[in-house]
DNA sequence: TTTCGTTGATTGATCAGTCAATAAAAAATA
DNA sequence: TATTTTTTATTGACTGATCAATCAACGAAA
């Protein structure tokens, strides 16, 4: 056991087993000692790097959050027309790696968790922004601003919708069909315009 | 204080006292004594009449999708068309009686239960199925079948997604604007088909 | 006198959070 | 280098609070 520089390490094991220990009980109901316990250790180091069970609880959704802006800056870079972009924001929520009973028992979680919590508040906010922004910064090229904002609001709306559909194993089985729902919401909408114009 | 019969009413009162406790917590952890209090009686008459709290979780859900199936018959009894029928559906979820705080927290709390209790999984299919079959009666006469599968599938995961969002106040604040996202969905859907037709 | 409605008091379990103690690594000092 | 000292990593054991669930008891109605 290397007793050099275990913080980041602890920390980083600490949030994985968080999200996991929350992706198998299916809600932030998990134990301190539940966690500590997947992660390899005692309660009390999780306490210890940690503080509070809250804290830990909002590392592990910015943990989340960060992941999934990664993943949208990597795949926006790569964009060359705004078309591209709203695609490309939309698809990222969709990925292999975002799209995940663990990853998606957990923001839904957090979004229940969030009505207490105004610190797990502000972080959803963050999130909902940052999904408004990116897919209003190609939407605005296509359609008129109020069009694009209400487009926005909709495909915001899908996004999550299709999270709770998936977390309960009803409709929606892949990611794939998700996708298409959005996209062809999305494609509907510029066809629309197109065809009146 | 009559002392007759009194089963019902304080099963009655007990379940909307559970509804407006997780309406203000904003979750299902709520004590018993909270939910008795709010009903002004003891916590002990609450596990008296309906045993363990999971039965009372449980009948208030029930409660609640009684309530929806209930408004859900009445709207569509006064529907002449199919397209009437698919926006009366969509509406009933939307009115003032269904889309307030207290109701949407508590659906939305259930949402992540039921991924622990298969009582409350059950349940929340029951209302899945409903909804979908509810949609699909009118959408079938409108598009080819499996338009109309994708349709109800999108319009579901709008709906839930719009619950979620009033739920944290972000965007969309007031249930027309929801109807209208939802609407406007639907209408474009309907007028791409008749464009390209 | 049996059944119904009701409660206060209690029990037992579960947990978050604390703390004192231990061991090993790093740094400082001799 | 050998030593003491300090910092880091870690835990088992404990505490205190919270709660679901039970139960014995009591008053009133049937």
């Amino acid at each position: 056991m290397p007793k050099i520089g275990m913080e980041p390490l602890r920390r980083r094991a600490l949030i994985d087993a968080t999200l996991s220990a929350i992706g198998s009980r299916g809600s932030l109901d998990v134990t301190m000692s539940e966690i500590a316990g997947r992660a390899g250790v005692s309660s009390a180091l999780a306490h210890h790097y940690f503080g509070a069970k809250d804290d830990l609880l909002q590392a592990t959704m910015r943990h989340l959050l960060t992941e999934l802006n990664g993943d949208t800056r990597h795949a926006l870079s790569a964009c060359r027309t705004p078309r591209q972009r709203v695609s490309a924001t939309i698809a990222v929520n969709f990925s292999d790696k975002q799209f995940q009973a663990e990853t998606i028992a957990a923001w839904l979680a957090f979004y229940v968790e969030a009505q207490k919590s105004t610190a797990l508040r502000r972080l959803l906010r963050i999130y909902a922004r940052r999904l408004h922004s990116n897919l209003m910064s190609g939407l605005v090229h296509l359609m008129p601003r109020a069009d694009a904002e209400q487009a926005s609001e909709a495909i915001a709306a899908l996004i999550d919708g299709l999270y709770i559909r998936r977390a309960l194993k009803d409709g929606t089985p892949n990611a794939a069909g998700a996708v298409a729902i959005v996209e062809d919401y999305l494609e509907t909408r510029l066809a629309t315009r197109k065809a009146l114009a």
